[in-house]
Formats: C-alpha cells, structure tokens, sequence
DNA sequence: CCCAAATAGTTACACGGTCAAACTATCAAG
DNA sequence: CTTGATAGTTTGACCGTGTAACTATTTGGG
C-alpha cells in the first residue's frame, strides 16, 4: 500500500515536471515565433539572454552544449543570430580561441515583454505557498535536476 | 525584505524548472541517438510511449501539438518511425478521419531499459521527502504547469 | 435528405538548418 | 620550440519542416 502510493506520487511528481518542460519548449517555440526565428534560434537566444541576465556571457561550446548542436552548427546559429541584429560575437581577452555572445538590449527587452507578464502570475501562484515549502520543493528540485544530470553524463 | 526574499526564492525555482527542463530535453537526445533518430523523432516517439504506457493512444493532432509540429510535418514525422518500425497507423473507428499512433513494445522495451534506472534514483531522491511534501510539490507544479499552459494558450 | 463548412490527415516541393569533415587559430605542457 | 589539445569557422550534402493544395470524413442547418 504504502509502496503503492509512494509509486504513483512519484509518477505524478514526474509527469508534472515532463508537462512543465513541454509547456517551457512550447514558450520558447511562441517567443521565436514572435521574433521570426526558427525554434532552435529561439532556444539559443533564450539561453543567451538568461545568462546575461544572470550577469554572465554564454561561450559558444557552453551554447552549444546547452541547446544540443554540434560547434558548426551552433556558429552558423551565432552568425544567423548575428545577422539579424539580435547578438554579437565577443572574442575573449584571456584565451583568444573562446568567443562569448552578447545580446542586444533590445532582444533583452522583448524577452521581458514576452515572459514577465507570465513571472507575475507563477509570482502569485507561489506566493499562495509557505515560504519553508517553497524552500524545499526548490531543494527538491535541485536534487531531481542533478541526479538526471548524472545520469545524462553516463550515457555519453 | 520579504519581497525581496520571495523574490530570490521564486527566481531559483523558476532556474530549477528550467534547468529540469534542459536536463529532460538531452536526455530525450541522447534516447534518440541510441535509435538512430533525429531530436524531433525522438520528442515524438517518447510521447507516443509516454500516452501508451498510460492505457492512452495520441491521435496524430495530439502528437504535432506536444512536439510542436504542423500536421504536414507530423505525418511525414510518422511515416519515417513506421518506416523504422518503431509504430503503426491505425484508423478511429468512431471518426475515420482520425489517426491514433500506437508503438510496438519492442521499442517500448527500449524505452524502459533507458529510462527505468534513471527513474529508481529518482525514486530513492524522492523517497527521503515526507509524503505530505511531495504532495504539496506535486500541487504546485500542476498549478505552475497550468499556469504556464494558460498563459501560452493565449499567446496563440 | 442534401449541401456547405469544418475537421483530420496526406502529398509534393522548395528552403534552409544541421552534421561531419577539414580547416585555422590559440593555448598548454614537456 | 614543438606537439597535442582545445575553440571555433567553413563547406557541402542530406533531409526535416512549413506551406499549399489536396482527399476523406463529419457535423450542422435548412
């Protein structure tokens, strides 16, 4: 029984994280759309722009590694990217093989357009929670992603 | 303070959510790769296992919504994972211009040799939260996930 | 009952995103 | 200094995808 009800929890638990990334993949897909670009090239530029907001530069190969390309396909992505006015390339000062990309604020500023309005409302659905539980599902989650991690990096 | 602090806390996991994301997106490439499928061939065929595991059959309609695909691209998708003998077409009975895609357990089995251990740890993570946590957890990211299909819904 | 509109899926074609391989540039270690 | 490793670029071929036109089926109204 107690065996029983602990599977079908956790079944749950995970369905609703798979449903949660189908519903982030579909944003991203609306976002891109919104700017005319093609799903990977908005995946890139959210990534992008989410670390910039962070306060750090994506490098190619940690882009790359993060939307799924290979090098050659992820700097034809950057160059397309480029072209269309929504980043640039930024060659590093310490070792000179590395390039950072950098968006420009105006991407930035629709990014924001697009997704806070969506942050206000998830700001009001968890607000409605404890604080010690918001604390805990967070770590939780963190457990959750780092343990698919590992096991991500096994099958490589 | 608090403000702030909730703040904080919404943005780690709202990261969480999104870094769970990324991490089910590699993992569904690297199932993929082990099939000789392409990404999108892969999101498709992990659905169709996903429904069917759950008694359920996705019509090619459901299909193109969850993988973010136009019928056209859906229906030659389909084609190539018949050609590989990964699933069948089959007809509704009740609508005849319905198709349901059913997957053969062959591949199934794949699946679950794949998936299967990652999911025992994630049992073990998980089994260390009290019950009536992972069902507050579970309550909250069904009201984010419906959240966020809300707010996609009326972007379209 | 009939017809028109709506719905679900198929087909064909052109475009362009991606991989793989070869390459250039740079760094690190011996 | 040289060699091997690392980061990114370029090129060409392949094939996945959107679009538009189409076929088949269902539904609703007159």
């Amino acid at each position: 029984m107690a065996v029983s009800g602990f599977d079908a929890q956790r079944d749950r638990l995970l369905e609703g994280l798979h449903g949660h990334a189908l519903a982030y993949s579909e944003l991203g897909r609306q976002f891109g759309a919104a700017l005319g670009l093609h799903v990977t090239e908005a995946n890139a530029l959210i990534e992008i722009l989410g670390a910039q907001d962070r306060g750090l530069a994506l490098t190619q190969s940690a882009l790359a590694q993060r939307v799924g390309l290979t090098a050659g396909a992820t700097s034809s992505l950057i160059s397309r990217l480029e072209a269309a006015g929504h980043i640039r390339r930024v060659r590093d000062t310490t070792d000179r093989r590395v390039v950072t990309v950098h968006a420009n604020a105006s991407v930035d500023a629709r990014l924001h357009e697009f997704f806070d309005p969506l942050v206000e409302r998830l700001s009001a659905v968890l607000s409605r929670y404890p604080p010690d539980l918001l604390a805990e599902c967070d770590r939780l989650l963190t457990e959750v992603g780092a343990t698919m991690n590992d096991y991500s990096r096994e099958q490589r």
